[in-house]
DNA sequence: CATCGATGTTGAG
DNA sequence: TCAACCTCGATGG
């Protein structure tokens, strides 16, 4: 369940390990067999992320688009190192096994390692077996596996698993707003300032509009509004211009954060004791997202929680006045 | 063990 | 507006 910091990540673990090489695809669970057909064998030449999307492009002009959605997953395994950003930040990507060997799971760098943590005992004696071996045996459900010669990268449980040629993606590509990862800086920063002045939604849905600015989604976008101090309920168009600017600024910082740490801080204004506390507990390390009813960290003002476009939307009542 | 909900998007109605 | 997609961790009995 990953925002676009995730996925920046899981492009840069491709970048690292599977660029350059001959890539062997299947679709071990057989819902993907013809794509994986259509990639098998051939070179990757790059590997990009725009917002949620990730575009793998292999030669002859042919892309793998995925989205992992709500519940997709990334699992690398074989001669995966874990970058020297992701072990300072204490990220947990990956764990080594006596052979060298890394088997990590790429949803975000705190998830478990290896494996669900309730595998089935037969599954856990195939994983046993597995890292022994090269490559591993799939787990589960796989939609598409990509192998090297020495890395492999599971996908399971996309939302959006599709091979592309150019003009496809040129057209997925027209659909998204500016990335701060990807866009230059002052150009998709101009580019969103612009959108929101034009609208009347309010600026609680824009955030999670990936048209109007890509990889945001509902902890960066409860937690973005809250550091700018801004009801979420604001028309876009009602905004002055410089916190909308601001919005834009702050997500280039959270983004930038989240793709060296693996890990959606949102609290780095935090010092002392506050800083601590919330860090110690996973589920409560935020400002705002997922604590509704919790005293504000600012001032004590219950959370509020309200449906909006059937997602939950977290803010500060007296803070986001 | 069963059930629920989730960091998301699409398409039907 | 809402169900479907599809997976798994958290929760409760």
């Amino acid at each position: 369940m990953p925002e676009g910091h995730s996925v920046h990540r899981i492009a840069r673990q491709f970048r690292l390990h599977f660029v350059g090489q001959p890539v062997a695809a299947t679709s071990p669970q057989g819902r993907f067999a013809a794509g994986a057909a259509e990639i098998d064998g051939r070179i990757l030449l790059d590997a990009r992320a725009v917002g949620k999307q990730l575009f793998l492009e292999f030669e002859n002009d042919t892309y793998l688009r995925v989205h992992l959605g709500m519940y997709g997953a990334w699992d690398f395994a074989g001669d995966i190192t874990v970058d020297a950003t992701v072990a300072s930040a204490g990220g947990r990507m990956g764990q080594t096994n006596q052979r060298g060997t890394v088997v990590g799971r790429f949803e975000d760098s705190l998830a478990s390692i290896g494996a669900p943590r309730r595998l089935r005992m037969a599954e856990s004696e195939r994983l046993g077996e597995a890292i022994e071996g090269f490559p591993p045996a799939p787990i589960g459900q796989v939609r598409v596996r990509l192998l090297t010669h020495n890395a492999v990268a599971d996908l399971r449980g996309p939302t959006a698993c599709d091979v592309l040629h150019p003009e496809d993606v040129a057209a997925v590509l027209a659909k998204l707003g500016p990335d701060p990862m990807v866009d230059d800086r002052s150009a998709g920063e101009e580019r969103f300032v612009a959108t929101v002045a034009t609208k009347s939604t309010p600026i609680g849905l824009l955030l999670m509009d990936q048209s109007v600015v890509s990889g945001i989604g509902n902890v960066y976008r409860a937690e973005l509004l809250f550091r700018a101090r801004i009801e979420p309920h604001t028309p876009g168009k009602a905004l002055a211009e410089p916190h909308v600017r601001d919005l834009w600024r702050d997500w280039d910082t959270l983004l930038h954060i989240g793709v060296e740490t693996g890990q959606m801080m949102t609290m780095d204004g935090l010092t002392g004791d506050a800083y601590e506390a919330a860090l110690a507990s996973r589920d409560d390390r935020h400002w705002v997202y997922h604590r509704e009813g919790k005293p504000c960290r600012v001032c004590s003002t219950p959370i509020r929680r309200e449906f909006a476009a059937g997602r939950k939307l977290y803010w500060c009542p007296s803070c986001q006045a």
